[in-house]
Order: C-alpha cells, then sequence, then structure tokens
DNA sequence: CGCTAGGGGTAGGGTTCT
DNA sequence: TAGAACCCTACCCCTAGC
C-alpha cells in the first residue's frame, strides 16, 4: 500500500531534537537541508519530520493534562469574516499554574510507565521538549535561553 | 510567521466559481475588483483565489480512489453551519464515460502502485467545474455554452 | 511595479499498520 | 484501543516571466 513503515531510530530522532534546536519548530526542510543533520535524516522527508516531531511533542505532555486538552475543544471552526487573533485559540485559562517556568514537568511525574535506567535521562528529554515547545509557542524569540539548552541536549 | 490560515467558506467558494464563469479562469484581480464579489472576497487576494481554484480543479478531475471512499463512508455527521451546501450529490452510478485521464501530479518518493482508470465522483459542481476548465483550456470562446451553466451554478 | 502561473513549504486531519 | 508512521490536501509564500 503505502511506504515501508519505517521505523525512527535512536540517531535519527536525536538528530531532529537537535535540528529544531538549531533551527526552531516548523522549519523541517532547513533541518533536513543542514549537512550536520542530512547525514541521519537522508531517508526523511520533511513532513516525515514534522509528524515525528508531532509525536514527540504529545509523548513529551500528553501524560499530563493542560496544554493538548484545546485539541479537544476544537471541532468547529468557522469563520467568515472578520476572524479573530489565532493565537486567541487557547481559551485556557490563565489562572495560577500556567506554563511559565520549566516546571509542567514536574506534574507529569505521577504516570510514567517507564523501567528505571532511562528514567532520568528520559525526564530531561521531555523537560527539554517542553521547554522548546512552550518558548516556540510563547513567541520565542529568545535565542539565549534556546542557546542554553543546545548544551543540555548535547548532554547525552 | 505567516498569514493566519483562514479556511475558505462556502460562500467563498461559490463566489469564486461565478467570478470564474463571469470573467474567466486567470482573472482573479478582475473578479477581486467585480463589485459583485468583492463583498465576499474583500479578504482574498488574487493569489488566493488563484490558488483556491487550483484546489478545486484538482478535486474536480483527480480525486484517488481513497477519497472516493471516504466520500462515501462520510458520517452523517450535523454540519454546525452551513457548509457543505446542498450540491451534495448525484449519487447515480457513474457508468464509463467519465473524465478523461488526468494523472495525479505526485512525485512520491516510493512505491507508486495504483494508477487505474480514474472515474470521478459526479458531483454535480464538479461537472460544471470541469465543463468550464475544459471549455478554457480548449479555445474557450463557447461563449453560449459557459452562459447555459451559468444557469445551472444558479439553480442552487 | 502589478499580475498570473507554478513550485514549495507547513499544519493538521485521516488512514494504515503494528 | 492505542500509538507510530505515513498520506492527503488546504492554505500560504515566493518568484520567474510577462
Amino acid at each position: 500500500m503505502g511506504a515501508p513503515k519505517q521505523k525512527w531510530t535512536s540517531e535519527e530522532e536525536a538528530a531532529l531534537k537537535a535540528g529544531v534546536v538549531k533551527h526552531g519548530v516548523g522549519k523541517w526542510r532547513t533541518i533536513l537541508k543542514d549537512p550536520e543533520f542530512s547525514g541521519v535524516l537522508y531517508l526523511r522527508s520533511n513532513v516525515d519530520l514534522k509528524d515525528k516531531w508531532r509525536n514527540l511533542s504529545v509523548m513529551a505532555n500528553g501524560w499530563s493534562s493542560r496544554e493538548k486538552s484545546r485539541l479537544a475543544i476544537r471541532r468547529v471552526h468557522q469563520a467568515p469574516k472578520h476572524d479573530e487573533n489565532p493565537f486567541a485559540v487557547a481559551p485556557f485559562t490563565p489562572s495560577d499554574e500556567d506554563i511559565v517556568d520549566v516546571k509542567p514537568i514536574q506534574a507529569s511525574r505521577d504516570v510514567v510507565p517507564f523501567s528505571g535506567p532511562k528514567r532520568s535521562i528520559v525526564r530531561l528529554d521531555n523537560l527539554i521538549m517542553e521547554a522548546i515547545t512552550t518558548l516556540k509557542e510563547t513567541g520565542g524569540s529568545n535565542k539565549t535561553t534556546i542557546a542554553a539548552f543546545i548544551e543540555v541536549l548535547f548532554l547525552f
């Protein structure tokens, strides 16, 4: 039928993450063309990268709760005239616990079916991902902060 | 970033079709400036019109067999607003004198197995669209024929 | 410089496979 | 039933060429 279904290797996954750190979320083609990653990702298309990142993002915060529940709230969307601000799509109540700092990851700690050894690594991994995603979504011009994550990223 | 992504409403789509009938394919700016349509299409650019027409043409011509299946199975799921207008259907089975052959514009990186006969769904609007496009492409000076389509177009 | 045609890229809903 | 990988447009941007 379709393509043979090729599972992502950890090398590819790492390259993707590094690529996102370097070029940003949504720059799939750019990441793919970067000589730094093309060697690893040459079998993947830009769409593949996008899809994979989507999966990773879900994993990174999907276990917890908020942030992604907005997807469920979306079903009917008709914008005849005078559309609303696209960024206002998330009607989450900015009450107390928001996505302010790099804290939300704590919340995802309770429901983790992981086995012992890699636990901390995965945790940090998710932390980074969440941080990056959040930074990007909230305007993400904070280059220095992102740069800071690069070091952490390559610690593993 | 780019533009906020504005989905086309059925009103806009109808206006575009009517505009094409009135001014012809490729006269995007003209359609846009026509007072008859500017009220509906005022937040679209000439390029937007062109792009949308491209989509519509693809739909009218080479709809993949998978799409056909999906359409058939389409859930009776209520439409909140008035999308999916009453053009709805011409359920009778298309015999064999359907559409010509128009291969999908697709460059798949992997296997390209299926190719078969393009038996498009016979939706009235698709027929109209095809007819208009064909007329235009083949010299399209058959004004009377086009005029005939106008009536059909506005029958619903 | 305005306009159209066409190539390209991304987002997101769907579908298929495991 | 779920999740991962892949598919299919809808929509937008860019630019060559007139």
